[in-house]
DNA sequence: ATGGTGGAACATCCA
């Protein structure tokens, strides 16, 4: 079961790129981040045409999330944190062929020390409390998403630049990130790869993907009762090549056969 | 130190 994460930057305006890449790489799941679409206006039905089932919720320019199950139900949907208030959409989850999928827009955090920054360390320390609990309910899980939060310097093009006191790289990020992991949940992307200098972010500006100056903060993790399980994982950066792109490719990771 | 590019929506906000 190939299972991926793509933040498509506005479905809009992706949808196109969506229906390619679906066809030519065919997950079996997919969690997009940034659909920036009201519930009304999801384009269930030119997905449906290929085969995909959707849950979706969204919001008008910012945000808004969705799963994508190819020839499966979905089944048991979670909108947003339980428990945590939070106007913007940026979480759904749910169980597909009994694996539970939680699907994150992680909050960007502009930078560090804003009320954007204290914003992200909040929400992240929601979700982590919250998939304690789900990962009692539900030991077979897939954490995936857009985590606005680059692992570790291999993850960067320019440690020097993405340091400690950086957004996406600072000390207290990838210590919320480390406490999600602490929860028996594993970067799948790591249990196969070594390498630096694997991106899957590029920013629009400075010609950034044409000179690999990325990061890669999409990521997909995998509980410890799936460890065994996860077959390979990687990036693909074919849609980041195609003409207008989302600046994120997406990230996938192979369970079982 | 600033701005650069793209999306949404239409002056800026967000990333």
């Amino acid at each position: 079961m190939k299972i991926a994460s793509w933040n498509v930057n506005s479905l809009n305006v992706r949808l196109p790129h969506l229906q390619q890449w679906l066809q030519a790489f065919a997950p079996d799941i997919v969690g997009l981040q940034e659909t920036k679409l009201e519930d009304p206006r999801f384009p269930d039905d030119a997905l449906a045409a290929l085969g995909y089932r959707s849950v979706f919720c969204g919001q008008k320019t910012y945000n808004g999330v969705a799963i994508l199950a190819r020839g499966r139900a979905i089944g048991e949907v979670q909108y947003g944190i339980p428990g945590f208030e939070d106007e913007q959409q940026r979480v759904i989850a749910a169980t597909v062929d009994g694996v539970r999928i939680v699907n994150l827009y992680v909050v960007n955090g502009q930078d560090v020390g804003t009320d954007k920054y204290a914003y992200k360390l909040r929400w992240l320390a929601a979700v982590r409390d919250w998939l304690a609990d789900e990962l009692q309910r539900h030991p077979k899980m897939v954490v995936m998403g857009d985590f606005n939060i680059a692992p570790d310097d291999r993850d960067v093009h320019d440690p020097a630049v993405w340091n400690e006191t950086h957004i996406l790289t600072s000390t207290a990020e990838r210590t919320a990130l480390k406490a999600l992991l602490d929860l028996g949940l594993h970067d799948a992307f790591r249990l196969h790869s070594d390498d630096a200098g694997v991106f899957s972010w590029w920013d629009y500006r400075q010609a950034a993907f044409r000179r690999d100056l990325g990061l890669r903060i999409d990521l997909t993790l995998v509980s410890d009762a799936l460890l065994s399980t996860a077959a390979a994982s990687g990036i693909d950066r074919e849609p980041r090549t195609w003409e207008r792109p989302s600046d994120h490719a997406p990230a996938w990771v192979q369970i079982g056969g």
